[in-house]
Parts: structure tokens; sequence; C-alpha cells
DNA sequence: TGTAATTTTGACCAGTTGGTTAAATCAAGT
DNA sequence: ACTTGATTTAACCAACTGGTCAAAATTACA
């Protein structure tokens, strides 16, 4: 193996490993020597790659928050009904989700224990809703959405999207016996009709599908 | 002062110490040398009110936990209908939340990090579904209510009214450029809203108000 | 006032943690 | 084979952390 490969090969598994702990246990929670054990390495390594734990902290930090916000661009762009919208952004909520069950807790986890990392990373990883909040107001005085202040409504959307797998723990053992399996199930179906609920809430004519998508 | 105000004076400022900074910083995260400190005590004085850290983390925890449940066995006793049911348990979470603002982050926090604490604590602060469930199930039946799975909506409405403040430090920033002081204004006025929005979405006739309460 | 019980304190400790260092190993080019 | 640079390791350390203890201060009460 070719020695850039080693070093990504090495680089990655650190990065797994860190996700892993800092996702269980919270920045602080996280042993150093742990991540360096999950990694198959020592912990010197683990310095040698990254300086120190908050390093390691922010490079797994920012992945994980770039997801946080919509992806709406190519939607909003394009232009297709409020809608539409709604029900693409659910269902590529959900999807990135079931993939990255642990993303809610752990963005929900350190937001509040360091202000000045989510200052930059806000910057950063930014998220303009002018378009969408246009949108939607646009909608609402041509009469087909209901009239709420937006920043409700998509508020209302990251909500019913992400609470559901922060909360999964207490959920899963009232609801399901503390079952993985049928928990799972659970968030399969609510795929479908948390878009329902959407469309109840927001839109006049909600019984028909919408047309696109 | 006699001594079991003074024992229970004491015991109140470390509460509220511990719960300040349990709160900030996590488990983890929280020092007991700081929890003496905002406590105005010596560590050893609060290793005599409280044996250890997680004596005193359970006992902070416990008092947030038995929170998180809609209160609403009152409400179901008597014969009012769901839709007032779910403007009572919104506005006792609205209310319940201005006053407890760390509440939601603070069990979402600490709620994958230990199952065990978790499966003891569910079956001290009970909650129990089942009379909630058949009232959605019979309303549905009945027409009234549109026909989502019950788990669903509590879950909805759980969702709506925790999020915003697990959130709040992200939503501040993005809506309100940080200013503490325009989002309570924002919650404020979300009680009322998120009661419509909900109404929208569960009930088939929602323009008006409903009648009850 | 005297005394027993409770509350409070400062000093201390053993274990842990993030991080360092200097030396050893390995890969690749010449 | 030798040099050069990157990678890996074991041993180590200073700082910190939860927790202890014996003694001092305070209080309750006879």
């Amino acid at each position: 193996m070719t020695d850039q490969a080693k070093e990504k090969e090495t680089r990655e598994s650190i990065l797994r490993a860190a996700r892993e702990v800092f996702v269980e246990k919270g920045l602080n929670g996280a042993r150093m020597q742990e991540i360096a054990n999950r990694a198959g390495i020592n912990k010197a390594l683990l310095h040698y790659y990254f300086n120190n734990k908050e390093t390691l902290f922010d490079f797994v930090f920012k992945e994980a928050f770039s997801q946080f916000w919509p992806r709406i661009n190519e939607e909003l762009l394009r232009d297709v009904p409020f809608r539409s919208v709604v029900k693409a952004v659910v269902h590529g909520y959900m999807t990135m989700l079931r993939e990255r069950p642990y993303l809610p807790n752990f963005i929900l986890n350190e937001l509040h224990t360091n202000p000045d990392r989510l200052e930059r990373l806000m910057k950063e990883a930014g998220f303009h809703p002018e378009v969408l909040i246009a949108k939607i107001q646009q909608e609402i005085e041509h009469g087909t959405c209901r009239a709420f202040d937006p920043r409700e409504i998509i508020i209302n959307v990251i909500s019913l999207s992400m609470f559901p797998f922060a909360a999964r723990p207490l959920m899963q053992r009232v609801w399901f016996g503390n079952d993985p399996e049928q928990y799972e199930q659970f968030i399969n179906r609510r795929a479908e009709t948390l878009v329902q609920f959407l469309d109840s809430a927001l839109f006049f004519n909600a019984q028909q599908n919408p047309e696109g998508l």
C-alpha cells in the first residue's frame, strides 16, 4: 500500500472511531485512549494526526453540523410549489437521519456547551432562509398555504423530523418495549405520515396528494 | 436559624447549583468543585450532603425527568374533547418550559449515555398513554380527528413543544441575531400558533376555535 | 454551662486524563 | 545499501478529579 493511501486509511479509521465515541459519550465523556483503541492505534499516533481533543472533536462536529439544516436550494431554484418542497425536505431529512440517527442528539448535546464553536460553524455551514421564507410568504399571500409565521413553519418541519430521533431511547421504551426493530419500522412509516400531517397542517385542500414529485 | 432550616437551605443551594452546572456542562463536564463554589460551600460539605456525583446527578435528573411527559390525567378524566386536551397540553408544556427552558436539552443529553438510569426512572415517573391513545382512537373512529397513528400524534405534540427549546441556541442565532429577548417573544407567540397548527393538522373543521377551555 | 450531635472546613490522596518526547520502525527513492 | 521522511510505539508527566478524613466550629439540648 502506498504512503498516502495508508495515511488516509488511518485517518478515516480515527474519524470513524472518534465519531462513535463522541456520539456515545459526548465531548467530555469521550476518552482519547478509547478512540485510539477503537481505531486500532496508539494514543500518541492519535495526537500525531489530530493535535488535540478539541481539534478532533471540531472536525467530527463540523461534519455532522453541516447536515443539520435542510438542503433545499435545488428544489427552490426550480419553480415547484412549497407543498412539494415540504415533501422533499421531509423525505430528505428522514433518509439522512436513518443513516445518521445519532446526529440530532449529537448536535443538540454540544449546542449550548460551547457557544463560540457554534458561532463559527454557523457561518461556515451557512443556512440562508431568506429565499425559503420569501416562497412561503408568497404562497400565504396567494392563499395556498395557511398563514403561519414562516420561521415557525420551518422550525416545525425540523422539529417533527429530528425530535423522534433525539428522543429515541425514551420513545422506543414507551411504545415498543425497547425493541429496536419495531422502532425502525415506526420511523419508516413516519416518513409518509409526517408529510400527510404537515399537509393537513399547512395547506387548505389537504386531502389529495400534491401534484409534483 | 434552626438546624433543620439551615440544613434545608444548604441542600437547596446545592441542588440549585448542581442543576445549573449539570445543565451547562452535562454529567461528565460538570465539576464537583464548581458546584460547591456556586453553592457557596466546601467540596467536602458537598459530599457530606450527597455521597457522590452520581447520587447528586440522579437527584437533579429525576426531578427534571418527572416533567417530561405531558400531565393530562385531570383533563382526561373529565369528558372534554381531544381537541381541548391538545390545547391544554400544549399550553401546559409551554408554561412549564418557559420556567425550565433547560429541561429538553438536559434530558435529551443524558438520555443515551446511561440506559440503566433511564430504565429505572421510566418506571418511577410513569407515563401511562393507554387512556390517551384510547381517546384519540375513539375520536378518529367518530370522524372528528384525522386518522393518524395516535403514537405519532403524541410524539408530534411533544416534538413541536420541546424542540424549539432544545435547539434554542441555533434558532436564536439564525432568526433573531442571537437576541434572547426576541426569542422569548417568539416563544410566547408560539404558544398560540402551535395550537392553531395542531388544530389544522389534526381536526377537520379547523378554522374556528374549539368550544371548551 | 456543659456536652453530645451535627455541620463545616482545610489538607490530602489515589486514580485518571490529555498530552509530550525520544527513540524505533517502515516505506520509497536513489 | 543508504538516506530521508513519514509513521508508530512505549514510557512518561503535570494537572485535574472525585472522594476521604480528622479536626474545628456550630448548634441543640439537658
